[in-house]
DNA sequence: CGGTAACGCTACTGCACGGTAGCGTAGCGT
DNA sequence: ACGCTACGCTACCGTGCAGTAGCGTTACCG
């Protein structure tokens, strides 16, 4: 039944989802279904606990590969189905029900965490300065991927997400957290937020 | 009538609107609004449309500066309603629904020319190298922006988005467009895509 | 063999919604 | 005074959906 929810949020969206398409589809009666869930926002949220988990396990090895290969499973992850129809889904509804706000920020930290960690243990390592702000790193890694993939709604090579891991670690490399061109200002450890 | 359309696309979503609700909000008569409009989905459609154009009159001068006042202009929109409540909304169902798609390549052209334009013109005047790609540049900037607004929902401070667009200005300067740190390959003008 | 648990099926209530029909009415120009 | 246009109001039809009730059926378990 959790499969068939799943099959119907991303044909039809999630709010178009009724209890007897489930039903239909799962070859079972609409009896059994409320004999497991006791709503129907309570089968949905069911179905979207299902597709939490999948930790990625990261490879071992060089940090920088390491960070490479997450961004490429980020990529291949959120430009195909389902995830690709069903997360500006969740994105909406997480603004207006507090139980999908819930299931979101419950993906986000379980399928953020491999590039957080990454990235922290590059520091620890050496390989980026100490003052290197992880979020920031998260967010200048996955950004533009996500932006180009869910905004502009075209697939990303993965040369474009090389430049992208590159341009990420080189600017904490050299403290690119400075401002513009024409006055350079001094301290380097301008920590954001 | 397109206004109480909106409004209650913000607070219900676009897919809990109804005609009877839009007519009570907007204090006329159901009938009235199929004067108007034909059926339900052209009265949404046509809400859309009301929220497309607000073309950014770029500020002349510094191209940097004109490219993070765009930034923070950005920013700053898809940070509050209602875009940021009706972006996803409108996302989710521009892959379902063809009349959507138009309307979200719609917003997306007209909102995104004049950063593009102005990326452009760094170009032009040398600001910026002639192999600049300039809808990467577009995604390096606003990526993280979004990402950080839209995906992680969290408020960012105009320092981060110095930061960002600096990085990006920087990495197109110094051609950065090449592969990670253990093997530097050569050919520097590697456009993506 | 009997009991229990889970399922299927049909039918039903109640409700909200999209869309329509009919009728009355206010304003406006000529 | 007339017609035109646009609006309001009430009522209605059909449909699809959430959720429930009742009854029959299978299958496993001691």
């Amino acid at each position: 039944m959790i499969g068939a929810t799943i099959d119907l949020m991303v044909e039809r969206g999630m709010h178009a989802v009724s209890v007897d398409a489930i039903a239909e589809r799962s070859g079972v009666a609409k009896t059994t279904v409320y004999r497991h869930w006791p709503t129907r926002e309570a089968l949905i949220l069911a179905a979207w606990y299902t597709l939490v988990p999948e930790e990625t396990d990261a490879p071992a090895g060089d940090l920088q590969a390491r960070i490479l290969a997450l961004a490429l499973a980020f990529a291949r992850r959120i430009g195909a189905p389902p995830m690709s129809v069903l997360l500006p889904e969740l994105l909406a509804c997480a603004g207006r029900d507090a139980d999908m706000l819930a299931v979101y920020e419950e993906i986000l930290r379980v399928r953020g965490k491999p590039l957080t960690e990454a990235v922290a243990a590059a520091v620890v390592e050496g390989v980026l300065p100490a003052w290197t702000d992880v979020e920031l790193m998260a967010s200048l890694i996955l950004g533009p991927i996500a932006f180009q993939q869910l905004i502009v709604r075209k697939p990303v090579d993965p040369v474009f997400i090389g430049q992208v891991v590159s341009i990420a670690m080189e600017s904490a490399l050299q403290e690119i957290i400075q401002e513009p061109r024409p006055k350079s200002r001094t301290s380097p450890p301008t920590r954001s937020r």
